[in-house]
DNA sequence: AAAAAAC
């Protein structure tokens, strides 16, 4: 248990293939379907070990594939059981994933059921801020894999919606956020209900004293798998720095979503009140934008990003509750309305975009009183962020907008592509974004499960996902110092 | 100092 973990390096040949991992015919079927053919790193080096029944402490950020990761294995290893008619414990919960937010929850569970498409595997998602109706139901129906926020996980074993007592794989996903979101004590009692013998995965973006203690508590002679950090932040991001008046803040942000006629970006806030004022002063300079934070019922929070990923909106505003596993691909940009008060959350939230391989831009707004927080950043990504100009841009008062404003950064980027002449200013009306889609929101987690009717992620027509240029791997920790 | 998460 508390013996050093072994390490390995996660690198080497670039030319695997999901073919190569032996899983079953359903699964690879599945893979195919959403065109991915090549692992990334993270998936090339879990899914093996993951197989062999080995404890795994993973150190990987959204986007490294690393949900893939997990899945896949689980999938592969319940799959006997599944098949098994006579077993009485078929639709027991034999997997169990725990996520610190809602959001990661319905996505991983996303994930999961589609790897599970073809299989008779049943899965589903619970969380808080929804009705427990129609989750008891699906759960007391049976299934073998649950994704879940620990709180609300917690509340169905109160009601006795579910039984743990035949879980055989954990997963504890984003584990660092799990941690500093002060779920330790639902983690301990969860892990209480667990039966001894089981396995157990860790997915954590940091190595920090008290993650380590947590695995060394929770997982038995884990390997270690580590993907690059990202605090040497991807290289296909590129990040410029605004110095403006702190109440001009909201208008450079509006300034530089125009400039590049931006349609695509999250904007990050640092309070729940600041990321609703935004969203609602870039609605009321016609941009469409709407909030996702904490404080907006769970509807308005899914709802929010829905119309983000279908292009209903243009802009997100969101509090760190998206600065991690939210995978929204291609992401264009990101914009930092405030720059946040954790420096690691810099990363986590730049990390949105430039996602696997992509390019990216990442434009962060700042006033004097955020030099110290700049200095942090700065030091933990061991970089000095270009600093951008903003010329054209015409200091306003009280919302008023001046002249439409040239922007033009410093810094040496030649890639810049020329912008798109504008003939004429949008006024204060809306911009003309087209006729409106209005998609009924009706998420397949709603529902209950029918293994006939497993909703199906309309598949992009040409998944770029698989031959996609992969993170760079780092170097190991070389083994993790005893607590 | 703020955010997230169960009712």
């Amino acid at each position: 248990m508390s013996e050093t973990p072994t390490t390995i390096e996660a690198g080497g040949a670039p030319t695997v293939r999901f073919a190569d991992f032996g899983l079953a015919p359903e699964i690879q079927r599945a893979l195919s379907d959403q065109g991915y053919v090549h692992p990334t790193p993270i998936q090339a080096q879990a899914i093996p070990i993951v197989l062999q029944g080995r404890d795994v402490m993973g150190a990987a950020q959204t986007g490294t594939g690393k949900t893939a990761s997990f899945s896949l294995p689980i999938i592969q290893l319940l799959l006997p059981h599944a098949n098994t008619s006579m077993s009485p414990a078929r639709h027991a919960v034999r997997a169990l994933v725990l996520t610190p937010t809602r959001e990661l929850a319905i996505q991983v569970a996303e994930n999961v059921k589609a790897y599970a498409q073809h299989t008779p595997l049943r899965s589903t998602v619970v969380f808080g801020g929804m009705d427990m109706k129609p989750q008891t139901e699906i759960l007391r129906r049976g299934v073998e894999i649950v994704i879940a926020t620990p709180g609300r996980l917690l509340d169905h074993v109160e009601q006795k919606n579910i039984s743990l007592g035949q879980v055989q794989m954990l997963v504890m996903d984003e584990a660092d956020r799990m941690l500093d979101m002060g779920f330790l004590p639902d983690l301990q009692r969860i892990i209480n209900l667990l039966p001894k013998k089981r396995q157990n995965l860790m997915f954590s973006a940091t190595f920090s004293p008290e993650i380590k203690k947590l695995a060394s508590s929770f997982l038995n002679d884990p390997l270690t798998i580590e993907v690059a950090r990202s605090n040497a932040t991807n290289t296909s991001i590129t990040q410029v720095l605004y110095k403006v008046d702190e109440e001009q803040k909201r208008n450079v942000v509006e300034h530089l979503i125009r400039a590049r006629d931006l349609k695509q970006v999250l904007v990050f806030s640092n309070t729940k009140i600041g990321a609703s004022r935004l969203a609602r002063y870039l609605e009321q300079a016609g941009i469409k934008a709407s909030a996702i934070h904490g404080d907006k019922t769970q509807q308005e929070r899914i709802a929010a990003l829905d119309a983000f990923k279908n292009g209903d909106i243009d802009v997100l505003v969101a509090t760190d509750v998206a600065a991690r596993g939210l995978d929204i691909t291609d992401l264009p940009c990101v914009i930092n309305y405030d720059l946040p008060y954790n420096a690691e959350d810099y990363v986590h939230r730049i990390g949105r975009t430039g996602r696997a391989g992509a390019t990216g831009d990442a434009l962060s707004v700042y006033s004097d009183k955020d030099e110290r927080l700049l200095a942090d950043i700065e030091k933990l990504i061991k970089q000095t962020i270009t600093r951008g100009e903003l010329t054209g841009f015409m200091p306003s008062r009280g919302g008023e907008r001046g002249e439409r404003p040239v922007e033009r950064r410093g810094g040496r980027r030649e890639t810049d592509s020329p912008r798109p002449e504008r003939t004429e200013r949008p006024d204060r009306g809306p911009r003309n974004y087209g006729a409106p889609r209005r998609d009924k929101i009706d998420p397949w987690f709603l529902k209950p499960y029918e293994p006939s009717a497993v909703p199906r992620k309309e598949a992009p027509a040409a998944p770029a996902a698989s031959g996609k240029p992969k993170p760079k791997l780092a170097a190991l920790l070389g083994g993790l110092p005893k607590q």
